[in-house]
DNA sequence: AATATCACG
DNA sequence: ACGTACGTGATATTT
């Protein structure tokens, strides 16, 4: 029988040193605990032990070194980030039914030394884990060591054998006592025989074997008149350093190996725990669930539901009719159409589902367009795509009265995804199957097992939509968010729809054309890097390139990342004039850039009707922010001539223009609203240029004498205060001194005292509610300021600050953009949105229509809210975006 | 899958 | 004293 013994204390200081901080949402550190349960994972595979144990010291590691004179604390305490960690994995043991040892004034590696010794009285063999080599004292032929070590997150055990340690040292293991006796041991503070260290102690250990047999018998030692005088002379320190590394193998412990023998986890705990410490891999390797007991039965989420397979024309027809006399029913599309619709029964909390396919009825088109009209109400799980999918149908979809996905973002928009079986967990603490597992395969109903199994579990997720939305609506109205999520977010779904199915014309020819363009001069640039650099590398290899510029070349690094050198933009125009290589280089990137990313990225994603259409993500940002994906539209160069050579491909068709308006300072004008500075506002309500009467103000020189380069700082004093920067970050970002960022700091403090008002309120007012809000209500949970780790906290500090600005200026521009697709339908205007780029709008439309269309824009998204300030946006017509952007 | 870089507001 | 700006997405390289 083997029993394996973990030293805890040790491990999970491998573990926390070996792998990089890993925190949690809210701030807890986990890597310890994680790399830890790795580790015992890993081990108990390894080894499959009859019994399992761990170890914690309760004494402080120096204490019992303290004896000698002279000593002197060496070992710092714990991080805090650690000692957080060792009760949470007293918890996890726990869980685990894995016992623990520890005992007041006595250090794991002693508990060890007694479990081995009992375990092989009772002729059990012993595996010892732990990252200390004092350990090894203990060998014998029936208790070995595993010696472990982590770095980068990777784990590697190293065996130690009576046999292997002969090999490595010469002499029993017993005899490492012996050995460290004379040595010392500097990180145990154990001192040694002074003078002697590791090749002469190893050497008599070799030859006597031990302390004792030493000085025995001292004049019989055989070694340099020096040496015997140290060891005369150390005699005393000799004794004290044998105490001090012996193990003891006698704490009053009760232990016997066979309580020690494997059970099962607590997996209800566990899974708890696990899904806290957001350990998800784990719980999906060790296949944990939900706590059975307070698990809620699925009828219990959904009610019990009948159901039938439709396939026959004129029942679809039939149920059309009952559905639209429902307050709503619930409705799951799969990417293909395929569609499940409940209906709720009005007494009951009992219901009936429906299948509806596309490949089994006929006329299937047209059962969507009648499903799908306003006349229908419908509960929905993230309506925006199935209406971009439906306008691909060529049906525009409407009576769309609730959605479970944008509700939860409202709700949590720190989560990231808001998946139906995800929201059946946290709102019901049920286990839906995945759609992925069950249902789901190439976009389409697709039944992997059993098809009533499938058709199933496909009604259960979409009766979970009407299961969620009253709790849901709920909660919304809580947190004064209804208008939010009826006047603003769900209203813009069809607009996005709208502009993703319109998409943006490009010219592949002039596109094709920079392509060719760019190759040339990435050619010449390779040749000229290559020759610079006097070898052929892989330029873009940030390690090859660090290599070439800092150790061939000898470029004095500037400034390193985790992997290695750092090369970025930053570091590069520091280097600039040192080195021709990295002008060639800072060229080359920006060509690479543009080629890649650019030319052939969206080459890639041009449509058969020679547009790009992209998808709006209407759920992914913590602000309120949309974003734009495959391909990324909100990110298109501007800011360098060349760069902004591609907006000159976005154009539009024959007989058409684009008109593009965006807001001007709309940030910093919330800023000044919000914070509700007087000076702020006075300065935007006379149309003055802001950053010039900053530049005014922090540089004390009237507004006519500000230079370029100072209104350049102004302008970063103006933006940094938005992210709540640092005076640190604002000298690194104009280039002057700290001193400097801070006096412009103080200065702008004094001219705007509201702003600094602001700051410290709406900091104090998000510690004591634990979020901030925007204008409309919108929330974000901040429990980062909760955190006891600074920069965590401080990152939550300057959220507080950044996101009700940036939030309220999402807020309004996509209240702006449902006006405007109103009143250009209003209008019986051709027009139709685009693109929106964070404070921009782009509208296609004929070329007769671009003046109306001109004015609507900046009408409509000045008057989107009445501030203490004006809104102003303009607005400006062109054949390109290049052109539009005026 | 993680990292480095760089494009935008 | 700490460590150093908010919000995104795509690409290439490396593990």
């Amino acid at each position: 029988m083997k029993l394996m013994v973990i030293d805890g204390n040790s491990i999970i200081n491998r573990a926390f040193y070996g792998i990089k901080l890993l925190t949690t949402r809210d701030g807890q550190p986990t890597n310890a605990v994680y790399g830890f349960v790795n580790i015992l994972l890993k081990l108990t595979e390894e080894e499959k032990p009859d019994a399992l144990c761990v170890t914690f010291d309760r004494k402080a590691p120096t204490f019992r070194h303290l004896a000698y004179e002279g000593y002197k604390a060496q070992r710092k305490g714990m991080p805090d980030e650690l000692a957080a960690q060792l009760p949470v994995l007293k918890d996890v043991l726990a869980a685990m039914n894995i016992p623990r040892y520890e005992l007041d004034g006595w250090e794991a590696d002693d508990l060890i030394g007694t479990i081995s010794v009992k375990d092989a009285a009772a002729g059990w063999d012993t595996v010892i884990v732990t990252g200390d080599k004092d350990s090894l004292q203990l060998v014998t032929d029936t208790t070995r060591v595993k010696l472990v070590s982590t770095r980068m997150g990777q784990t590697t055990t190293k065996e130690m054998t009576t046999d292997a340690f002969r090999e490595a040292y010469g002499f029993d293991p017993i005899h490492m006592v012996d050995l460290k006796a004379l040595m010392g041991d500097t990180s145990d503070n154990i001192p040694g025989v002074k003078g002697i260290g590791e090749k002469t102690a190893m050497d008599l250990i070799q030859r006597y074997h031990s302390v004792a047999a030493i000085y025995e018998d001292l004049d019989g030692v055989e070694a340099k008149p020096a040496v015997l005088k140290k060891l005369a002379e150390g005699v005393e320190q000799a004794k004290m350093s044998y105490d001090l590394a012996l193990i003891h193998t006698d704490a009053p412990i009760d232990f016997t190996p066979e309580a020690n023998l494997r059970q099962e986890p607590n997996t209800a705990a566990l899974y708890e725990l696990f899904l806290k410490l957001e350990f998800n891999k784990l719980i999906d390797k060790l296949g944990l669930k939900a706590p059975q007991g307070e698990q809620v039965q699925e009828e219990q989420v959904t009610g019990t539901c009948t159901s039938e397979d439709v396939t026959d024309r004129a029942r679809a027809e039939e149920l059309l009719a009952i559905w639209r006399q429902k307050d709503s029913v619930d409705v799951l599309a799969l990417p293909s159409l395929d569609v499940v619709v409940v209906e709720h029964w009005e007494t009951e909390r009992d219901s009936h589902a429906a299948i509806l396919r596309a490949d089994q009825l006929e006329g299937y088109n047209e059962i969507l367009k009648s499903l799908f009209a306003p006349d229908i109400k419908k509960n929905t799980h993230d309506v925006k795509t199935l209406l971009s999918r439906l306008l691909d149908e060529g049906i525009e979809g409407g009576g769309f009265v609730f959605d479970t996905a944008i509700a939860a973002y409202l709700l949590a928009p720190t989560d990231g995804s808001y998946e139906l079986e995800t929201l059946g967990m946290r709102w019901f603490n049920h286990e839906f199957l995945k759609a992925k597992d069950t249902y789901l395969a190439k976009d389409a109903f697709t039944p992997l097992g059993e098809t009533a199994k499938a058709l199933g579990v496909m009604l259960s997720h979409c009766a979970l939509i009407g299961a969620l939305k009253d709790p849901m609506a709920a909660r919304l109205s809580e947190l004064d968010m209804e208008r939010l999520y009826y006047e603003v977010e769900l209203p813009l779904c069809p607009v996005l729809a709208e502009m993703e199915h319109a998409g943006v014309l490009v010219d592949r020819g002039a596109l094709t054309a920079f392509g060719k363009m760019l190759e040339e001069r990435i050619k010449a640039d390779e040749a000229l890097i290559y020759e610079l650099a006097g070898e052929e590398f892989n330029i873009n290899s940030t390690q090859q390139f660090g290599h070439i510029l800092f150790d061939k070349l000898g470029l004095p690094p500037v400034k390193k990342t985790k992997t290695g050198y750092s090369t970025n933009a930053e570091v590069l125009e520091k280097l600039r004039d040192k080195h021709p290589i990295v002008e060639a280089v800072l060229d080359y990137r920006q060509l690479a850039k543009l080629k890649s990313t650019y030319v052939e990225g969206l080459t890639k994603v041009i449509a058969a009707d020679g547009r790009i259409h992209t998808s709006f993500q209407n759920t992914v940002t913590a602000t309120g922010r949309l974003s734009s994906t495959e391909p990324n539209l909100q990110n298109i160069p501007v800011r360098t001539e060349l760069g902004a050579e591609l907006r000159k491909m976005f154009v539009a068709p024959a007989g058409k223009m684009l008109v593009d308006a965006d807001y001007s300072q709309i940030e910093l004008r919330l800023l000044a609203h919000i914070a509700g500075d007087e000076h702020m506002i006075a300065a935007f309500r006379s149309g003055e240029d802001i950053h010039t009467v900053t530049a005014s103000q922090v540089f004390g020189v009237p507004p006519q004498d500000v230079t370029h380069e100072m209104r350049r700082r102004a302008k970063a004093v103006n933006f940094g205060i938005v992210y709540g920067i640092s005076d640190f970050s604002l000298a690194q970002d104009i280039g002057v001194t700290r001193a400097e960022a801070k006096e412009y700091m103080e200065k702008y403090f004094e001219k705007y005292s509201g702003v600094r008002a602001y700051m410290d309120a709406v900091v104090e007012r998000a510690k004591a509610d634990g979020y901030v809000s925007t204008l409309m209500g919108r929330r974000r949970w901040l429990p980062e300021l909760k955190s006891s780790n600074f920069n965590m906290r401080s990152f939550g500090e300057r959220v507080a600050l950044n996101m009700p600005i940036q939030g309220t200026a999402a807020d309004i521009i996509k209240l702006a953009m449902i006006r405007v697709r109103d009143r250009l339908r209003a209008e019986g205007l051709e027009a139709k949105l685009i693109l929106q780029v964070h404070d921009e709008l782009i509208v296609e439309c004929p070329e007769g229509e671009s003046d109306r269309v001109k004015d609507l824009l900046e009408r409509e998204m000045e008057q989107v809210v009445e501030l203490a300030l004006p809104l102003i946006a303009e607005a400006h017509a062109g054949k390109s975006w290049a052109q539009a952007k005026g």
